[in-house]
DNA sequence: CTTGACCCTGTACCTTGGTAGAGGGTGTAG
DNA sequence: CTACACCCTCTACCAAGGTACAGGGTCAAG
């Protein structure tokens, strides 16, 4: 408010916002940070609002937002009142994810702890439990509650949707 | 043993270890997976041992273990015998790294929490309280452990290690 | 020999969130 | 006018773990 005024280079936004001069280039390829105006040389022009807005969108990443996803936040901020609800539903939702991913976290901690455990049991390590149960066809302990999104949205290699390459045919029993 | 035999071609490697064709030869390109032998056509041909090292990768996949990570327990399976300890420190280092990723996700879905609930407590909407505290030059509790790598080893952004194009020099009162 | 599924190599593309550099223009102090 | 920090655009690159496609060769059945 008093101490350099509202308007900034894209240096001085960044500084700021403790990015790079880069990074708010990017938001802007993204949309997500728009220059409050340009010089007639082409210099970006930075207001107030756009340091608000820079801190809102890396407060938001904090939180584990993506960008996709602060892209729709400050779209519901721009459309003002009664939105208050959908925000606190995409809180919702993001809670739910994290949520998930600790579960899967802790599944995993648990596998890990008792392989750790079955190495400190003394056995003669000549044959490595660990790496014996690497080997087996699938891992005990598939509790992933799939907290994201799925690589491909194929959902499990079985199909029949695979382009050109990749099953065989019918060669069973050759 | 008694119903297709261990060689295997590529196809058939890929449907047993659950997984895609371009997969395979993704993890023959990161030196991981390398076929027992090849046709004189170029076919390549996989023993029983390539679906357990597949196996292998997959499962160490699943607990969390990148593909370079794999490469190195890979590579203490070839030298067998007092490994052991290797592999249990191998696993007890993920799972500090688990631990710390979950004690990160905790202190989110605390946030995550409190956000929700300051709009669950009935207030007008018209200020919407996390989009409010989302422009708050920092977000309070950042207890992140940073439990795995960071993005680019530089540790925090306002050095002087900036290339060429970064920070505003002096002007701070212009 | 033809067909069709399967395989080969090589290369490009995808996602996410930026970084880095080339090549050149601008703002301003001295 | 010179110098220099700063700015511009555009393009390429990074990690990680694949996926996809082009263009062509092979295997086995019919």
């Amino acid at each position: 408010m008093g101490e350099a005024g509202p308007i900034r280079t894209i240096g001085q936004l960044a500084e700021a916002g403790g990015v790079g001069v880069q990074t708010v280039r990017y938001y802007e390829r993204r949309r997500l940070l728009l220059p409050t105006s340009r010089l007639p040389s082409g210099y970006r022009l930075y207001g107030a609002e756009a340091l608000q807005r820079l801190r809102f969108i890396r407060n938001a990443q904090a939180l584990g937002f993506t960008l996709r996803e602060i892209e729709g936040l400050l779209n519901l901020r721009v459309s003002s009142a009664a939105r208050c609800d959908e925000v606190q539903q995409a809180a919702q939702a993001k809670l739910v994810t994290v949520e998930a991913k600790i579960r899967d976290l802790e599944a995993l901690a648990r596998v890990l702890r008792t392989f750790i455990r079955s190495c400190r049991a003394g056995r003669p390590t000549e044959h490595c439990p660990i790496l014996a149960s690497l080997e087996s066809p699938t891992l005990e302990s598939n509790s992933k509650s799939n907290g994201g999104k799925s690589k491909k949205s194929n959902g499990g290699r079985g199909g029949k949707g695979r382009a050109k390459e990749n099953q065989r045919r019918h060669k069973s029993g050759g």
